[in-house]
RNA sequence: GCGCCCGUAGCUCAACCGGAUAGAGCAGCGCACUUCUAAUGCGCAGGUUGCAGGUUCGAGUCCUGCCGGGCGUACCA
């Protein structure tokens, strides 16, 4: 319909001594409905071009088109308002056509072909296997998901990766931690010390490390390792074993909690491939061939300054450690490497600084930057009793996302990662997390599905079957219309939520449905009506229906037939 | 100090590539259930979009400078 617009107010153009080169017609969707459904601010953009007031200029377009002809079968008016817009309406047999073709797309309404013989790879969640999933993981993991099924619904190929390290120091200090907690259950009468401050203190074994792990987690997971393998798993006070059999307990939950979010990875990329393939060793070398990276200090040093940075930064610390830059180069590399033509990630705020240093380092490899693109988002900052909640998984003042699904529920939680843009600070009140659930917009999103399907099956009831060719001119309805124009809307909804990274435009556009549906739905009956109407009806019941279901789908909701 | 993000109704947040009268939810007040699901709907009230300039037909949106908050700015990841 745009290109038709587009092209049409072109011809006029021309017949008006033309556009200047390479002028395309804008077009949006007006937020009043009295501006019609669809708006032009061409003669706004042109005053200057043809030095006249822009209404003039809006009315010369109009009589062009009228006299074009324009296509009354699909416009049925233009009309010129405000300081120059041309306003454009559809027509009812338009309207029509929209809903047959969203009835025919069924469950495909809604995708794209933007990234048609595209494949993506998108990374999210990628926390190391040191303790649950927090609320904060929580909105890396939905996010992440949900930027992947949109760019599914764009027409790309997706896989879910999941990159994580189980070498660093973070790692080694969780296999002490369980050591010490298995050492005390081998021999209750251990000695015993008391760490943390003021806040937080804790009676913990003698060996137990400064800076350890507190979670009750810790303790569980050297009971079962006691259970299942006896009280001889500490032969020579090394704590790799401990350190392997944490990692597998913790990726396990992760993995579950994640299932219950219904995220299915398709891939988990261990940092320490890239020492295994000598991979990091190679890249330094072509660092130091380009003259990239030199020794300084015992350290090797990357020239960031030749990326336009004020100072080098440490590519290999002086104990020959290579610092995060190092493997995060290499693993983009590896990823380009394995033919992506996108490379989503998905950091939180406090990885911004780490992004450009990667950037510029795989261009200066030879690899396109361009196809790694990364979503950041703010913060959750937790709530509760109105003071704020320092997390820290170490000192285990955290809140699991398992305890945050318990109490609202799956579908509020990945809901709630999603009706925000990513880049705005989240403000998560816990007090009022199970009260709020009752009131969540999701169930109002579910509730107009539930409600359709309700309908439906009375309809059927009491004889009311569905039929293919139901006369949709008897839907005149103005609630009836309006919610036809809304549920046109989804293809290019998802396409730009995809484009900009930014899910939340789907959940406010399915709120949009449901409100026109609820409106429609108050205005205008179904059973009990004169059966052609009743039968126009029940289509458009249905394609609202479907573009609620898809939509849910996509966001990864669930859309319940009753509640 | 420097870099990135944010500042919009009492609270949490929307506002598509700069568009027309800045919108929802919650909280508050007032209505409406003999109805295909009231987990609802309607109405009222609530705003100098942090401040000051600039750009232009038009600025919450872009630019500059301030103010306030968050996150970074490690031979931590």
């Amino acid at each position: 319909m745009q290109d038709y617009l587009s092209d049409s107010i072109l011809r006029a153009l021309e017949s008006m001594g033309g556009a200047p080169k390479g002028f395309e017609p804008e077009f949006e969707q007006p937020a009043n409905p009295d501006h019609g459904d669809l708006s032009c601010n061409a003669a706004l953009k042109l005053a200057r071009h043809f030095r006249k007031a822009p209404r003039q200029i809006a009315e010369e377009i109009s009589t062009q088109l009228i006299g074009l002809p324009l296509d009354s079968s699909r416009i049925s008016a233009v009309e010129v308002a405000g300081p120059g817009f041309l306003n454009f309406r559809f027509s009812t047999a338009h309207l029509n056509e929209a809903l047959a073709t969203i009835l025919a797309a069924g469950d495909s309404w809604g995708r794209s072909e933007d990234g048609r013989g595209r494949r993506a790879l998108v990374e999210f969640v990628s926390a190391n296997p040191t303790g649950p999933l927090t609320v904060g993981h929580g909105r890396n993991a939905v996010l992440g998901d949900t930027m992947a099924t949109l760019l599914e619904w764009s027409g790309f190929d997706v896989d879910r990766e999941y990159y994580f390290n189980d070498a660093g120091r973070q790692m080694r200090i969780l296999g002490e931690s369980v050591r010490a907690r298995y050492m005390a259950h081998v021999n209750p009468a251990i000695e015993t010390k008391v760490i943390g401050d003021e806040d937080e203190r804790l009676t913990v074994p003698i060996s137990f490390p400064e800076d350890g792990y507190r979670g009750d987690y810790i303790d569980e997971i050297a009971r079962t390792l006691l259970t299942k393998d006896g009280a001889d798993l500490d032969t020579d006070a090394d704590p790799a074993p401990f350190k392997k059999a944490a990692e597998k307990a913790i990726f396990a939950d992760i993995e579950t909690t994640l299932e219950r979010l219904k995220i299915k990875m398709d891939s988990f990329f261990n940092e320490r491939t890239l020492y295994d393939s000598n991979r990091v060793w190679e890249i330094v070398e072509q660092f130091r061939e380009k003259d990239l990276a030199y020794d300084k200090d015992g350290a090797v040093w990357l020239r960031t300054t030749a990326f336009g940075k004020e100072t080098d930064t440490v590519l290999v610390k002086s104990t020959g450690e290579p610092t995060y830059r190092l493997p995060d180069i290499g693993y983009h590399a590896d990823k380009l490497d394995r033919g992506y033509d996108l490379c989503l990630d998905v950091f939180g705020a406090d990885h911004i600084a780490t992004f450009p240093d990667v950037i510029d380092g795989i261009r200066s490899l030879g690899y396109e930057a361009d196809k790694v693109d990364v979503v950041i988002y703010q913060f959750v900052t937790l709530v509760r009793g109105g003071q704020p909640v320092k997390m820290s998984t170490r000192k285990a003042t955290y809140v699991t996302l398992d305890e945050l699904m318990d109490e609202v529920g799956e579908d509020v939680t990945r809901y709630f990662f999603l009706m925000r843009s990513p880049n705005t600070h989240l403000e998560f009140d816990l007090d009022l997390a199970k009260e709020a659930s009752d009131k969540n917009p999701v169930f109002y999103l579910q509730y107009a599905h539930a409600r359709i399907a309700s309908i439906l099956r009375k309809a059927e009831e009491v004889g009311l079957s569905y039929q293919e060719d139901a006369d949709l001119s008897l839907l005149s309805h103005e609630t009836e219309q309006a919610l036809i124009k809304e549920l046109m809307g989804l293809p290019e909804v998802i396409a730009r939520a995809a484009e900009n990274r930014e899910p939340h435009r789907l959940s406010n556009y399915l709120r949009e449905v449901a409100v026109a549906f609820t409106q429609f739905y108050g205005n205008c009956r179904i059973i009990g009506e004169e059966e052609g109407l009743a039968r126009a009806r029940m289509k458009l019941a249905l394609a609202a229906g479907q573009v609620l279901r898809n939509g849910l789908t996509v966001l990864g909701l669930s859309a319940p037939e009753r509640m």
